[in-house]
DNA sequence: TTGTATGCGTTATCAT
DNA sequence: ATGATAACGCATACAA
């Protein structure tokens, strides 16, 4: 089935020409005034008289005028668009700032640019440097970790831009996020508290992932305060997957004597702890305790219910947004130092098992 | 803490000037040609001597020129950017074709603007009206049930665009989807063949979703083939979240006799249906068999794994890349009159309890 | 193959 | 409060 346009004369050549649009300049006739007051007019961006207004309304609404963009960004040097650079939106965590970074972008007439680039350093730079092409008026990134000299450009093309899930501490530049060293202690002060002391850890794959290896230096070092350590064998990295979890867990167990406690990169990879120790008859909490990061909305449904760390999806992508907003403006914005998160404790973390001393000691 | 961008002069007013850019002006002066030059080579619109090519490359590259899109927009006419207008991305569904979408976008130099509009019909409209003025080159739109004036202003407007997730043969605008009379053919005869005889349905709001419907009506046909009926107290509608799908259960028990197969509008509908009947009790699939569609990567992993149809998310949203591209260069393209399913059998159907023949009759 | 000149549709500056 | 006019930065038709 060949599907053409309605609309739209087609050329020799095959291309659609778009019926004529209307332009300012027809509607400024149409009304009986200068295309200055219809710019005037629809922009709000000065004082008209009552009457001319409505003439203009008017015409514009009939004639069914709508903006030309491109022409509107080129002469008043500002696209009102926003980019947003991810790694992915199959992981919920960035869809759901994502949605909430466009619903505020929307709301002060904004639009939202996106593109992912699957972890890749290569493509996020060729990525931003897009983005900047079209002239975004600020960009949204994740991370502090980024390939050489994707700064330089960004500071160069003097495009307001924050990064995401990134510690304000720790970074030179802007970034909101949480403190993943904060986290670490939440976590580790509740296992410890249930009586673990053998604790490992089912990271991220920390190539280009500044977020696992602050988690992982976050853990030693609460781990360190009670005393105890966090030993290589003791982490195992793993992507994303349900599959490539369950495959962690049993990677660790080959290492040999396994923790009683585990915390999970995010929830779907605590998911897939849980559903492989569950398939090897190993019950949890008793035999293992997990613990996840992220609250994802199953979490709470699965059996038994994951205990978890919520964090600020949504509000960090509303205050990627705001800040934008505000910078794009020439405005200041008070970035936060850190961003706070809650531990939920459900059915996956329990006191350890009981262990028998050996009786040769 | 105030963060200022480093870059750029700020103003007495407090606005961010930034940097002066190069400009193609520069470039041509700094490579002894002329813009146009620049120009062809940057753009590889024509042909240029490779003398001219190499310093005008190298030229751009040192003075890290980027173009300006807006102006090229203007000037070209084509603004390489695609619209997508989705409900939303918390749906796996779509932030999955999305992400196909876009990679299909980026392969050919194009950029993606993507909003949601939360299915609320009135912000979809302004939507899309906000992407023709930003000058998209095409727009992907989901389902086939518009607002009012919605395809009247996309046809004046003459921008190519597409409707994901409708049928092709249902529709007189170009669309690319499954077929749901299929797909409800497949999953009833499924059923019917485990020995069911009593289905209902835990369908999504039909308000604004016309997928929904036509599952409906699609059912409703497929029983009818095997002399069975779908009476409206057998379909309960809800929400696509967890805790929404187990209260639609329980409303589904209350309205007297239980089907002994559940078809879920979706994979997280149908986790909740297990979910709640397991809180209850219940024993899937020998009280009660479900059958979800989708296929999440949860799904396989579920105790006991979900049967699910199979749908092809990341197809839709790359072949609809591919119809845009090829109708805003003046192609044509052959859309298929539907897309494949696969029906995955799982661990939550079987076939029906048996019944005790009532004594009475 | 390369350069010149014009136009893309709007906003902003400057008068009035 | 309103109108005339000059940018805005690039692509492209035309000329050479």
């Amino acid at each position: 089935m060949a599907v053409r346009s309605k609309s739209g004369a087609v050329a020799a050549d095959g291309a659609v020409a778009p019926r004529p649009k209307v332009r300012i300049e027809e509607v400024a006739r149409a009304a009986g005034v200068s295309a200055a007051t219809v710019s005037r007019v629809l922009n709000r961006t000065a004082l008209v008289s009552d009457d001319l207004r409505d003439r203009v309304e008017a015409a514009a609404r009939e004639m069914g005028y709508v903006a030309h963009g491109a022409a509107r960004a080129l002469a008043s040097r500002r696209s009102r668009a926003m980019g947003a650079v991810v790694p992915t939106l199959t992981n919920t965590i960035f869809s759901d700032a994502i949605e909430a970074f466009q619903q505020r972008l929307d709301a002060e007439h904004h639009t939202m640019l996106l593109a992912t680039y699957d972890y890749d350093e290569e493509l996020e730079y060729r990525t931003v440097r897009t983005m900047i092409e079209r002239g975004v008026d600020g960009l949204m990134l994740v991370g502090s970790m980024h390939p050489p000299h994707l700064l330089e450009l960004l500071e160069a093309s003097g495009v307001p831009f924050v990064q995401t899930w990134a510690s304000p501490r720790r970074s030179e530049h802007p970034a909101i996020g949480y403190d993943n060293g904060a986290l670490a202690r939440i976590v580790v002060d509740h296992l410890v508290g249930l009586g673990h002391r053998e604790i490992g850890m089912v990271a991220g794959l920390t190539r280009h992932n500044d977020r696992v290896q602050a988690r992982i230096a976050g853990v030693r070092g609460a781990m360190r305060r009670h005393k105890l350590r966090l030993p290589p064998e003791r982490i195992v990295y793993t992507r994303y997957r349900i599959e490539d979890a369950r495959a962690a867990l049993r990677e660790m167990q080959q290492r040999g004597p396994m923790p009683t406690a585990l915390l999970a990169n995010n929830d779907v990879v605590a998911m897939g702890l849980v559903v492989e120790a569950a398939a090897q008859g190993l019950c949890v909490p008793g035999d293992l305790s997990i613990i996840g990061v992220g609250d994802l909305e199953m979490a709470a449904h699965m059996r038994p219910p994951l205990t978890t760390v919520r964090t600020p999806k949504r509000a960090i992508g509303a205050m990627a947004a705001d800040y934008l907003l505000a910078r794009s403006n020439g405005r200041d914005f008070d970035l936060p130092p850190e961003l706070s998160m809650e531990l939920v404790v459900r059915g996956t973390t329990a006191p350890p098992p009981m262990r028998h001393k050996d009786p040769d000691s």
